[in-house]
DNA sequence: TTAATAACTGACTGACCAGTCATTAAATAA
DNA sequence: TTATTTAATGACTGGTCAGTCAGTTATTAA
């Protein structure tokens, strides 16, 4: 004879939470996305997770793109609308500017589980075509975007050298962007270690070459 | 009736070609690899595109990733090879050789179907773990020590500024590798057009920042 | 209390694919 | 010419996994 327990609650087999279920199913899937890929994640695996099973995730979602789909809708849209927020509102030097971007990026996704994404969507780009382009049109675009807005302002004030945006906006993203895919590709086979003044060097050179008075030194 | 075409070598089903057979095998590989990644290039694809049947394969190779071992082995080592070698042999200005060094690198790698091999490695290391390790002691490590080399000459020998030698070869590695992988995942699904000015002004940002006498301007 | 609803379950299906091996046939030796 | 060797074939096996659906159970309505 076995007493129930109300904590685990072995009275009932399960409980019916259509409310929590989403937010429970994306979580758990960043998690294995992040860990084995897109394509080496199982469903079923997502389902054990998220303390449910592989039929009710097919009540939430249609299908196992549609929750990638959902990962980058729910977890990245909103960080770059608050990266766009504060730039808008920004008063102050374009180098100031710039540079907590920069550093912003680094706090709010290089160093969060989000991270995990560009790598994720890079890998999977061959193979699943249709989420590739959901996450160019939505994030890349918008991403670099910022930085180029950004440096034209600093060229447009004469803050800044005359420079073609574009490739300095690239420029400054790549190796942010190296610095996540790395993290989370090839990094646990290096023993090298990567020192913190990598993000810190990366702003000082990019500031040296875009910043006119050659006096200023960072 | 149908005559045989010794062009078309109707006559027969096959031919022996035991010496031919592993080249035409890897440069399959390496295009389908290139297309799909490793994990969804089927075995039978490789066959079919070497021109043999998939039973043969295993004639040749022990398994899909002891193919992938050689295409690295064979296709990436001896350029870092050569330009080991250059390095070695370099007389003159270190900026100039620093240059040279990261056009070649554009020439050689960012320019050939080589440019795919960091995407394939990175997305498949996860699941493929062994496969990453070999890649990381045989290619990143050599390519890295390159660049820390070619850094520390400078700061040696007083043509460059004092600077932590590890931050700045990542930092210049990372604009390349990060341009080959996107050449080979998202490039696809975007219509913003890459100017030849990257490298150029990668080049450029780079020197800038490490070259003592700043009325040297490149 | 009973009936109706819908959240949830998990065994099952169909498709896919790396790797195997019995067989075939080209090349070579006897 | 015949026997032997070995390159090459392709049907098959065993395992995997996304997605389905008939049935079960918690919840709510009547």
């Amino acid at each position: 004879m076995v007493f129930s327990n109300p904590l685990l609650d072995q009275s009932s087999r399960w409980k019916r939470r259509k409310e929590d279920r989403p937010d429970e199913i994306l979580n758990a899937a960043l998690e294995l996305f992040t860990e084995k890929g897109f394509a080496a994640t199982r469903m079923d695996d997502v389902a054990k997770k998220a303390g449910i099973s592989k039929g009710t995730l097919y009540n939430y979602f249609e299908s196992k793109e549609s929750i990638f789909h959902a990962v980058v809708q729910e977890m990245i849209s909103p960080e770059i609308d608050k990266v766009e927020a504060f730039v808008a509102s920004y008063q102050g030097p374009t180098d100031h500017l710039l540079r907590q971007l920069i550093r912003a990026w680094w706090t709010n996704v290089g160093e969060t589980r989000l991270s995990a994404i560009p790598k994720i969507v890079i890998s999977e780009s061959g193979n699943f075509p249709e989420l590739a382009q959901f996450f160019v049109d939505t994030v890349v675009k918008r991403a670099r975007k910022l930085f180029t807005d950004v440096v034209s302002k600093g060229v447009v004030t004469g803050e800044f050298n005359l420079v073609e945006t574009q490739s300095v906006a690239r420029l400054i993203i790549a190796p942010l962007v190296y610095a996540t895919i790395w993290q989370h590709s090839l990094k646990p086979f290096d023993d090298d270690y990567l020192s913190d003044e990598y993000v810190d060097m990366h702003i000082k050179f990019i500031l040296k070459s875009l910043i006119k008075d050659q006096r200023f030194d960072v």
